[in-house]
DNA sequence: TATCATCTTGAGACGGCTTATCAATTTCAA
DNA sequence: TTGAAATTGATAAGCCGTCTCAAGATGATA
């Protein structure tokens, strides 16, 4: 059951310590959610139309959000759109995309986790999260 | 005069290559947009106003969106809105954002640039531009 | 310098994405 | 089981950025 689950602990002491409730659809959309590398809202209301045909699209939008705030999830602004990322799951990675045809390679470099965490602490700071995108043309694009 | 700095050569370069024009407004707004780091269509829309108040904030968006294609400028999505950043002038600079007060600090590190690179080339892309942002506290929010 | 095809502008309409609103429903602590 | 408080669904509203198009500006050419 979906309710033994890692994220799912995690979602339900943010619930408690926000005074949230655990419902039917914060559910739904949480295990939905954590089998996909990064989705729209508008991506898992269709998805999620099949399995509940009355799950509301703000109620979408809210949730993802809500999984941002505890954690789960990062909003990613790609073009005019918005993307979810799992970050919980599989843990952190960043992304190469093509400007030609759209596609998106992860990936992950320790060293360059390394290196930013030098720069943050020669600047006071200390890290949250971040995001690093690099965009460019892909093998095939570039013919 | 502003004529002779680099970026307008650059510009005119561009328009020449694609049979645009250079228009009044078009100068306006670069030597406008060169004083500052990164500004929105909406700040420059405010600041030029008291220059030219018939200047229209379509304008501005197709401008700084030519000054994206002729190299000048680059577009970052953040939060709702989208940055214009000043790439031309002081070279490319990334982020260290604070979550608790907003504050922005930039840096510059090769070492993270070669790094991307590399990864880019393992994984067949060449790469046209990149956006790496650090979330964090800043000193001072940490308490 | 005058001409004119072509590009650009300004103003507002338009469209896509996300959030706000609110009555009805659900959750969960007592 | 009860009831205060949170959540939902449907849709209206809001925001940002682009599109449209008539009027005006630009610049290659003669």
């Amino acid at each position: 059951m979906s309710k033994s689950l890692k994220e799912m602990d995690v979602l339900r002491q943010h619930l408690a310590k926000h005074q949230l409730k655990l419902t039917r659809q914060r559910e739904l959309i949480l295990t939905a959610f954590l089998r996909q590398e990064h989705v729209t809202a508008e991506t898992m209301y269709h998805q999620l139309a099949k399995k509940d045909p009355h799950l509301g699209l703000a109620t979408i939008y809210r949730t993802l959000n809500l999984f941002c705030e505890a954690g789960i999830a990062q909003a990613r602004h790609f073009g005019t759109q918005t993307q979810y990322d799992n970050i919980s799951h599989k843990g952190h990675h960043d992304h190469l995309i093509c400007t030609g045809c759209g596609t998106i390679v992860e990936f992950e470099n320790c060293e360059i986790e390394r290196l930013q965490e030098e720069v943050a602490t020669k600047n006071g700071f200390v890290i949250q999260t971040h995001r690093l995108e690099l965009y460019g043309l892909c093998a095939r694009c570039r013919h």
